[in-house]
DNA sequence: TTTTGAGTTGTTCGA
DNA sequence: GTCGAACAACTCAAA
């Protein structure tokens, strides 16, 4: 009797899961196995809200298999040790997996390739994660793209329709050993986790509601409504996306369809779609440059008069920076896991930029925090903030928390709903409780300075040093290379 | 081959 | 109040 293994890492779903269909079709047994190691993917292993989602996503996947009448395999220990010794105490024959291509997981796999071929175990490796494999889209030079717009086109003419495989209806049961997912100890040890629990339904089950949800409704008043933190306007599908409750390909197909059944306009879904072109655009760039998880791939940046300033990063981590949007931002992702896109991007520029805090500790910060952390996409864009990464924001495009602020949540609902010590300020004065006359605030109820922070720092002159910063470095590179 | 124009998400200033 | 220009530098594709 042939029997296969299938490797689940971030892939936790059974349907359209390449590895699995593969792997179904070549045996008569399979198993299905996730291993532990979290200590393989350092510096970058899972942080804390991270291991919360990935908690209960196994039970719900370990839910699921059950309910096929199999179970899933769960071991802790290194992946080469433990994929190993699953080959001896089950006679498999081969290997399945859908690979993960950050560069811990590249070199990771490489040496599990070569022992399981001189164990006379044959590997066979899929991509599930992504529309196209990393490596695949190159410009006319045969070099990675530098500029999205012309990466989105290549990958467009590639195609993005295939239909998703189907999960399967029975899997075989076997008797191997296997670990709780409770002993992976995954949950905190403190209780901090209500907020999650509020806000989140882990699952592929969950995921396809939340599909669905997008498609019915977010999708139409997507391109104008995603800009505002206080509406539901974008698809909350981040974090089904990093641990594969979903694959993009469900997502394509699930929006092809809506397009297809005249539901939506066809600008809606392009603006949507390329929302996960810039994450292909984000783990290609990852593959292609490696070193881009922690270190600026423009390099010139590197000599920018960054800051050493805990206080500030504290403040900005507590969400007590005394500007409201960017607290308001702090607080719904310590809170619920999560951030909105635009609050993310107004909370970046604020540290890196105001701040003169370097990304990376944002990221990490950002890493520990987000449910839907995920390597290439956090590291890319907050490169994207700060200027350094790949067709990157312009230096000189620092966000106005102030002005944002006033724009995109003008009644000041979603910093109220996230700072409950200004809610009874008037909408004239939210975005700006600092300027508010001594009598509205004792109306409100807001000592400045104890029941909410001053301003941690001067905006304008922040603006203007940094930009003088990226002028001296201008200049200085003009004059090396003239 | 060379040139030209366009390119996720912004702010400020002056007319 | 609104509007256009200026604020880099560079990649890529089309002409």
């Amino acid at each position: 009797m042939k029997t296969n293994i299938v490797w689940l890492q971030r892939d936790l779903r059974l349907a359209d899961n390449p590895a699995l269909h593969e792997a179904l079709q070549q045996a008569e047994q399979t198993i299905i196995v996730y291993i532990h190691a979290p200590q393989e993917l350092a510096p970058w292993q899972p942080g804390a809200a991270s291991r919360w989602w990935l908690h209960h996503s196994l039970e719900a996947l370990q839910q699921a298999i059950t309910s096929l009448g199999a179970k899933l395999i769960i071991r802790q220990g290194p992946s080469l040790h433990t994929l190993l010794g699953l080959c001896s105490e089950s006679k498999a024959d081969a290997v399945y997996w859908n690979q993960c291509y950050t560069p811990q997981a590249i070199r990771r796999d490489q040496a599990i390739r070569e022992a399981l071929t001189s164990c006379g175990v044959s590997h066979h490796c899929y991509n599930g994660s992504l529309l196209h494999t990393p490596g695949s889209i190159l410009n006319k030079e045969g070099k990675p793209y530098r500029v999205f717009a012309a990466f989105w086109n290549a990958a467009q003419g590639l195609g993005l329709g295939q239909t998703p495989l189907a999960a399967p209806q029975r899997l075989a049961d076997n008797d191997l050993h296997f670990e709780s997912v409770a002993s992976l100890r995954l949950l905190p040890k403190i209780q901090w986790d209500n907020g999650l629990r509020q806000h989140w339904r882990p699952g592929a089950v969950n995921a396809h509601k939340q599909l669905y949800r997008l498609c019915d409704e977010i999708l139409n008043p997507y391109p104008e409504a995603r800009d505002y933190p206080a509406i539901e306007g974008t698809s909350r599908l981040s974090p089904y996306l990093a641990f594969g409750e979903l694959s993009p390909g469900q997502v394509v197909a699930a929006l092809l369809d809506t397009f297809m059944n005249c539901a939506i306009h066809g600008n809606a879904c392009d603006s949507f779609m390329r929302q996960l072109g810039w994450r292909e655009f984000a783990h290609h760039t990852l593959y292609h440059f490696p070193e881009a998880s922690d270190q600026a791939l423009n390099s010139r940046f590197a000599q920018l008069p960054w800051q050493n300033n805990p206080s500030l990063l504290k403040a900005w981590q507590q969400g007590r920076t005394g500007y409201p949007i960017i607290d308001a931002g702090m607080r719904e992702l310590w809170h619920t896991g999560w951030m909105h896109n635009r609050v993310r991007m107004i909370v970046a520029s604020f540290i890196t930029k105001n701040g003169m805090i370097p990304w990376l500790l944002g990221a990490r910060w950002f890493w520990d925090t987000l449910v839907d952390a995920d390597l290439a996409s956090n590291s890319f864009n907050w490169q994207w903030v700060a200027g350094t990464g790949l067709d990157a924001a312009p230096y000189f495009r620092i966000f106005n928390p102030i002005r944002q602020s006033q724009k995109f949540d003008k009644q000041g609902c979603y910093l109220r709903r996230w700072l409950p010590e200004l809610a009874a300020l008037p909408d004239e004065y939210i975005h700006t409780p600092w300027q508010a006359p001594a009598n509205i605030l004792n109306a409100s109820n807001i000592r400045l300075g104890i029941d909410y922070p001053r301003p941690s720092l001067d905006l304008a002159m922040t603006r203007r040093n940094a930009l003088a910063s990226f002028d001296a470095i201008k200049s200085k590179l003009n004059k090396h290379s003239s």
